[in-house]
DNA sequence: GAGTGGTCTAGACCACAGG
DNA sequence: CTGTGGTCTAGACCACTCT
C-alpha cells in the first residue's frame, strides 16, 4: 500500500530534483485515483521519514499541489486532498448578472459586503467613468458566493449621478439599475488570467498564487454613457466562461475600446 | 539608498512572518518605480547579509515573486526585475485565427511544431470530434510566438476526413481549410484559468505555476459537423480577451452546449 | 497535552554563467 | 576560475487544532 513513499526508487539519476519526484508520485496517485477527494496525507514529518527526505524537501514537493488547489492543509490538522469543485459556465455572448446567471441554474447566491460607499474617485475610475472635477463614485465591493463556496470577488465603480445610494444595493446591482430606469444594454469585457495575491486568495478560500480570471467590464446606457466599471476576480478552478463565436464579416472592423489600466 | 535591504523594521510585532515583510518590500519597490525593469537585485547570499535573515527566508520571500511574473531569475547570473510584458488584446466576438489576428495589427507570427501527425483518437477526441471506430485523428501541437515572444501554446485535433494530411499546415490552420472549402463559421469556446505546469511554463518561457489562459474550443461547419477540437493556453500575462456583450433577449435560453474535458 | 502545519536558521554541495 | 541561483539537510521554535 505505502509504496506511495518507499524511499525506493528516488533519485534515480535523471529523474530530477527529489521535490519534483515526490510532487509526481503524489501528483499521479490523485490522478489516478489511488488518493481521492478527502483523503489524508501522512504529516510531513512521517512523509519525510518514509521516504527518506527531509521535511523540508516534503514540504517542496507538497507545495504546488497546494498552490495549484488539489491538495489543502490546515495547521494543526493535516494534509487533505482537495474536494472536487463544481466547475460552472457562464455564458459571456449575454449581458447578465452574476445573481441572475445563478439563479438560473438553481444555485443559491450570497454576498459578503466588503465595502460599499461613496468616495471621491481614484484616477482610473476617473478615466473609466468619464468623471467630471468634483464627480463621487459610488463603490461596491463584494465577495460572492454560490452554495455556499466563494466563487468572486467584485469591485464596482458607479458614477454617483446613477448610483447615490450605494447602501441600497443589497442583492443584485443590475436589479437597482432596472428600477431606476439605468440597466446597461452593451459592455465590453476584458478578461486575463493573473496569480492570486494572499489577499485575494483569503477572501476567495485558495492558497495564494493559484490562477484567477481577472475580469474588467465597462458597461454602457443605450445613450453610450459609461454606468459601471467592473474588476472581477473569479476562482479559475471553479469557473468557465463559454464564448459562441462567428465568422468575422469580411468587410470592416471598428477599433476596440480599450478600458484604462 | 539600501534601506531596502536594511534590517531596521524587520519583525516588528504584527507585521507577519519575515518572508512576507521583505516579499511586501520588494513588491512595493517594484510598484513604486524605485526598482525598474532589467534592473538587478543583490545576490541572495547578499540579500540575507543585509537584511539578517538566512537565505531560505529570503528565497522565499522572492519566490512569489518569481512566480507571478515581476522578478526573473537565472541560475548563473542573477535576479531582475522582469521587463513589461505588451499586453495583446483579442476580440472574442469574431472567429479568427491567431495568424489572422496577430497580422492585423502587424505583429510577425511564428510557430514553433511540437508535433504533427496522425494518430489514433484519444477518449476525448473521439467524444468532441464525434468520431467513430476505425477513424484516425491528426494533431496539430505547436508554440505560437509573436515578435520571437511565446505567447500560446495551441494543441488541435481534427478528424482526419477533414485533414488527411496534418504536414500539409504551415502557416495558418484556417487558411488550409478554407482551400479546401472547410472553414468553420461558428465556434464555442471555454475560457478558464490555470497554473501553468512545468512543461508548459517551459514552452511559454516563464516560471512554473504562473496563471493561464486555457481555452478549448470545438467548430464547426456550416453542416453542424465538428472540424476542430483545440485546446490552447495563453500567457495570462501577456493577453487579454476582450468581448462585447448585449443585453439578453427577455426570451427564452436555450441549453448551452458542453466540450467534454 | 500531543500532534499538526508554518516559519526560520546555518551550512553544505551542485549546476550553470560569465569573464 | 568565481559567483550565481537550485537543491538539500537536521534541527529548532511557534501557532494552531483536536481531544
Amino acid at each position: 500500500m505505502d509504496d506511495l513513499f518507499s524511499p525506493d526508487g528516488f533519485d534515480e539519476t535523471g529523474a530530477g530534483p527529489l521535490y519534483l519526484q515526490l510532487h509526481r508520485r503524489i501528483a499521479e496517485a490523485i490522478g489516478s485515483g489511488r488518493l481521492k477527494p478527502g483523503d489524508s496525507l501522512p504529516p510531513e514529518r512521517e512523509m519525510a521519514a518514509l521516504t527518506g527526505l527531509s521535511r523540508v524537501t516534503v514540504r517542496k514537493g507538497v507545495e504546488a499541489l497546494v498552490a495549484s488547489g488539489q491538495l489543502v492543509q490546515r495547521r494543526g490538522s493535516g494534509t487533505f486532498v482537495a474536494p472536487r469543485v463544481e466547475r460552472l459556465e457562464q455564458a459571456l455572448s449575454l449581458l447578465t448578472s452574476f445573481t441572475e446567471d445563478m439563479e438560473r441554474r438553481g444555485k443559491t447566491v450570497e454576498s459578503f459586503w466588503l465595502a460599499r460607499g461613496l468616495h471621491a474617485p481614484a484616477p482610473e475610475e476617473v478615466m473609466a467613468l468619464g468623471l467630471g472635477a468634483g464627480d463621487r463614485v459610488a463603490r461596491l465591493e463584494r465577495v460572492r458566493t454560490s452554495d455556499g463556496v466563494p466563487l468572486a470577488i467584485e469591485r464596482a465603480s458607479l458614477p454617483a449621478s446613477i448610483l447615490p445610494d450605494p447602501e441600497a444595493v443589497t442583492r443584485s446591482l443590475y436589479a437597482v439599475l432596472e428600477d431606476r430606469g439605468l440597466r446597461p444594454v452593451r459592455a465590453v469585457q476584458r478578461i486575463s488570467a493573473a496569480n492570486l495575491g494572499q489577499r485575494d486568495a483569503d477572501l476567495l478560500n485558495v492558497p495564494q498564487g493559484v490562477a484567477g480570471l481577472r475580469i474588467e467590464r465597462l458597461s454602457y446606457l443605450p445613450s453610450g454613457k459609461v454606468v459601471e466599471f467592473t474588476r472581477s476576480l473569479y476562482r479559475g478552478d471553479a469557473y468557465d466562461f463559454a464564448v459562441e463565436l462567428k465568422l468575422a464579416p469580411e468587410t470592416a472592423h471598428r477599433p476596440r475600446e480599450r478600458i484604462p489600466e
